[in-house]
DNA sequence: CCTTAGCACTCTCGCTTGGAGACTGCCAAC
DNA sequence: GTTGGCAGTCTCCAAGCGAGAGTGCTAAGG
């Protein structure tokens, strides 16, 4: 690894011409292109000796010998963390964003799928989206539906509509005349706190509300349990896209990546370790754990609902993607997800 | 197209191992490795008459002139229509199966996801799956759950503990205290009715009972609004096993069919037209309407819940295909799925 | 009439060759 | 520090060639 010394302001501006001018064509781009398009007062072998610097300090590399020149991960992170623009999307995709949204169902699980489609379509990439924790829902409703004897499912209504369930084992027969009695005590115990709330409230409850505070204890196991399966999923939508990109004409790039998608736990890992301080993450490249990450970037920022509940969202792209572009229509869609949310929360 | 000329029992069994060795080796089979291996008794120049035969009456064909033969979709056509041989999983696809099912969750929802997985896995393939209709499940239990004074979440409890949810907005104000008074009642009158018998019985009920059926109309609605819903939604897992077939290194040919199943809807189409009479329905490449599928096969079957409701799962892979395992495999999770329903029905 | 041996023919695949084109690195001059 | 010039390097494409595989055809044999 190469000392990250500073660049000057000539070469930075030749930094930022390079990917530019890559990221739009794919090709590598020489020095020739570099004089006759962006740097009129300068000679071509003026750029030369610069982009040599620049392959030296190791922001650039050449495929080979006679080619042109593009840019390495380090080249990439040191364009989004200093030279690029901030850009805002454009008319005709904020329509399309407000128009997908407009209709959409009721139901935080419903925007979520909703929102991975939009974001694959806008940012022609990878979509990824997860839901959040259930523990941080406020309980709206619960209900209990009598199965067998001794077998309840525990229904349970959080905050955006969304419901879980669960099946449970009682120690004794119960019939559906209690079970709805004791349903309509848990409403009222129960409404408006979260499972952590509750979690913690469970010791407060004496030992001889031992049939109640059972079904309540797995009622937040139930949260608990769902919310634990719920971490390996992560929605994602646009592997079509991919194939469009030439960097994916090779199957054996695709695998991995596909493997993650379908697998999702490893995916899922990375989204949640996303810091809700930061507007944006990019992670570029090598700079991924996963293998299968290797040749891509992600861009992810969260959503939130009630400023409580949060969840994260991101696009899975080749590192040659459009970075201010891909920024600005994933801050759109994170915006739609949160006041569509907020317009369910109540 | 040539007439289906009758193949006499020679020729069916070259065709028979043209196949067999072609599925195995993916490597177009010359007359010198039949008669070495299959054809003892008979020269390489007599295999070589009967194949040319075969190309002439469209069963086989040749990648160019001096190639060995592989089968057309008429070839496979024959064999999986004449041929083959009925198969059963082994013993390890077997015991993969009751495991991977053992422990699965106790809803419909979960279930189908578990048996795309699993599917998946023991076909080497992608699993495809739809849900039942929603309207002919019967309906174990209703709640509704006021939002906003005007709107109201419809939760439905169908058998095999699928959850279904509408929001509806209500003519005037209602409480949940009166919602919860109609829910009650709504309960008594619904249990173990599928939406379509609650469809027809609506009609019975007089004028005057204006609210009460103004929800129930919404029921219905709801449970229809799903269905429709439903339909363009086809589970699927293992997109990974696909990248791994020689025959998809090219991408286009990915391309369509990622399509294909990221939109799901067409897919939907041909598996709602699956047949519960026939066993298993095989497509053979071209034998497809979407132009996705040329190159592809689907091995498509059914199971039930409790003889009334049913659903499609299938599979798709290369046109080189070993059909013989892939049904008895599919034959087996179909069976797996249709057990552990029936132990939801109650 | 079916089967077989023999043989010429055709086509793919891998390797090499030879420009054409693109871009660089370096050097000497400004 | 900048520039023009030029040799050098590498990719890419097309053509050519030999090896290998498998065929179709023909003529002979059962």
């Amino acid at each position: 690894m190469v000392e990250p010394s500073p660049l000057d302001e000539r070469k930075q501006q030749i930094l930022k011409a390079v990917v530019a001018a890559y990221t739009l064509t794919g090709v590598p781009v020489g020095s020739q292109v570099l004089a006759a398009k962006h740097f009129i007062a300068l000679s071509s072998a003026t750029i030369r000796n610069e982009l040599a610097d620049l392959v030296g300090t190791g922001y650039l590399q050449q495929p080979h010998t006679s080619a042109g020149r593009i840019p390495t991960d380090r080249g990439y992170r040191y364009f989004v963390d200093f030279l690029m623009e901030p850009e805002s999307a454009s008319a005709t995709v904020r329509r399309t964003v407000r128009q997908e949204f407009e209709n959409a169902p009721r139901s935080v699980d419903a925007i979520l799928e909703r929102a991975a489609m939009v974001l694959a379509q806008v940012t022609e990439n990878v979509s990824l989206v997860t839901a959040p924790e259930a523990s941080d829902f406020r309980i709206k409703h619960v209900d209990l539906v009598s199965l067998e004897p001794q077998s309840v499912l525990i229904i349970l209504v959080l905050e955006g509509n969304l419901i879980k369930q669960q099946v449970v084992r009682l120690e004794r027969a119960t019939s559906q005349e209690d079970l709805s009695r004791m349903a309509a005590m848990l409403n009222r115990k129960v409404k408006g706190q979260t499972a952590d709330d509750l979690a913690t409230r469970l010791e407060q409850l004496g030992p001889d509300r031992g049939e109640q505070r059972q079904i309540l204890q797995r009622l937040i196991d139930s949260i608990a349990a769902h919310q634990t399966n719920r971490q390996t999923v992560v929605l994602h939508d646009g592997v079509r896209n991919l194939l469009r990109h030439p960097e994916f004409v090779e199957v054996n790039r695709l695998e991995e990546l596909i493997e993650l998608l379908e697998q999702g736990a490893q995916l899922a890992a990375v989204l949640q370790q996303v810091a809700f301080e930061k507007e944006v993450e990019i992670i570029i490249g090598r700079e991924n754990t996963s293998s299968g990450l290797r040749e891509c970037s992600l861009v992810l920022t969260t959503y939130n609902m009630a400023a409580r509940v949060r969840g994260t969202i991101g696009v899975i792209g080749p590192t040659r993607m459009p970075y201010g572009q891909v920024v600005a229509r994933l801050r759109l869609v994170s915006q739609a997800i949160s006041d569509r949310l907020a317009a369910l929360a109540n």
